[in-house]
DNA sequence: CGGGCCCTTGAATTCTCTCAAACAATGTGG
DNA sequence: CCACATTGTTTGAGAGAATTCAAGGGCCCG
């Protein structure tokens, strides 16, 4: 399943997981980065481009990115693709898979991706004996809930520039908070297809909304990503009061 | 924040929840059980159009429906309204601002609602005491993840008439699972403002499209609400699997 | 140099929205 | 019981938004 440049092996121990200190997320318990520890079993690196998760399968692992861009996504029967979220490191990926059985998504490598591996057979150990490991799984599931809900009335009820806007600086505020920026610059390798199969229009239109925000000195795009001029005047734009800024728990 | 006709005392005891027996939903086990209706402090009845929660509240309570219909919205600052998703019976609802503190969606009722109550802060106990229970509160959140997954999808890709396909086709799977079928006919006191929110689309469109779908003997439109004709018609039309079968989990 | 990928642009077509009006069903007060 | 207001549905027409089709340009890489 998974393509040639992947490896599979422990090299990262949670003790020196470069993600803990991020002011982002919250700090651990000694006991707790033992047990996370020992709940991790390997690590996995794959190119940008590499489906790691495909809608339909069993996968019997639960992975927590370590670095780098991805994306979940689902497909209609004829190729039509809609982006329901990006992820990003500190981000628990593949739940839905492991407490219910079947993907019903993918999982798409945008950059070089590096997942810590659990197996989902031990997540049964983090209920019975690690109460608020278990209520943070809960917290996050809730969390990505709650960008769903946001995601859902920016396609069906704002307009395509202030769908533009808001996923823009929804990007580049969950960029900062991971510290994926590059200077001004969102790191992300992001396409105008993607742009388009996120807010749910063609690439035609997309690129000729990019241009407007682009016009109005919001956002310069270049090649594969954006540059965003102007936080609040995107927000404005959009009229999206931004991310709350909370330690968020991660695993 | 309660309107009039609200009460809110103990009504309906946990083991002789009338729920508890259908198909839909597990069983619990005893010890469960009397924890269940430990934690649950009491009833809260509204009427069709009431506001329960709203967007920017903290509220101290969780909820699970017992009777009734309602649905989750969020609103732009001029008054665009999305709907999210349908609560109905055996739906855990709140748990977002449980976790959070604040909601960030509005729920309202569609018909007369009578929410079980539960004290948000003993949601911990939940968390310390009952490992299985706390597991059956995430695969709710995830559960919940997965439908939104697939509004997306539809918001996002599918055209006006394979959208209203799938969320009639979705809504009538729901009732049929909670038991909610009048007959033949979905009794959701829905209005095609209602429709046209939850799809993204203007209500005078809204209301040609389920013209379309009338005309394709797939559906007919009676006063607030539908008769679905040819359920697989309808999923056909949409690209649309279905819910999956599976006994899920309540609270 | 050619091919592939991504971005850009114009034009015609299709979809969807707003505006406007009318109708049916229901409920209220006189 | 009727007059009237309210709410929800229906329809037509014109305006606006977004799609598809088509083609060209820039850039990188083998």
């Amino acid at each position: 399943m998974y393509p040639p440049r992947t490896r599979n092996s422990r090299q990262t121990p949670c003790e020196q997981c470069p993600l803990r200190h991020l002011p982002t997320f919250r700090e651990f318990q000694p006991e707790e980065l033992a047990f996370v520890s020992h709940f991790k079993t390997g690590e996995l690196s794959v190119d940008a481009g590499t489906t790691v998760l495909s809608e339909g399968s069993h996968s019997a692992h639960l992975f927590t990115v370590l670095s780098g861009w991805g994306f979940r996504y689902k497909m209609l029967g004829d190729g039509r693709r809609q982006i329901l979220n990006y992820i990003m490191p500190g981000d628990l990926v593949g739940l839905q898979g492991s407490l219910m059985g079947e993907m019903k998504h993918s999982v798409e490598a945008l950059s070089a991706l590096t997942l810590c591996v659990f197996e989902r057979e031990r997540l049964g150990q983090v209920y019975r004996n690690h109460p608020d490991l278990a209520f943070d799984v809960t917290w996050i599931a809730s969390q990505e809930e709650r960008i769903l809900d946001e995601h859902l009335l920016s396609i069906g009820r704002r307009t395509a520039l202030e769908r533009a806007a808001y996923l823009l600086s929804f990007l580049s505020q969950r960029a900062a908070a991971s510290n994926l920026f590059r200077g001004e610059r969102v790191s992300i390798p992001l396409t105008q297809q993607h742009v388009a199969d996120t807010l749910g229009l063609s690439i035609v239109h997309t690129n000729k909304t990019l241009k407007k925000l682009a016009e109005r000195n919001l956002i310069r795009w270049a090649d594969r990503g954006c540059d965003v001029l102007d936080p609040e005047g995107l927000m404005r734009a959009a009229d999206w009061d931004g991310l709350e800024a909370v330690r968020r728990p991660f695993i």
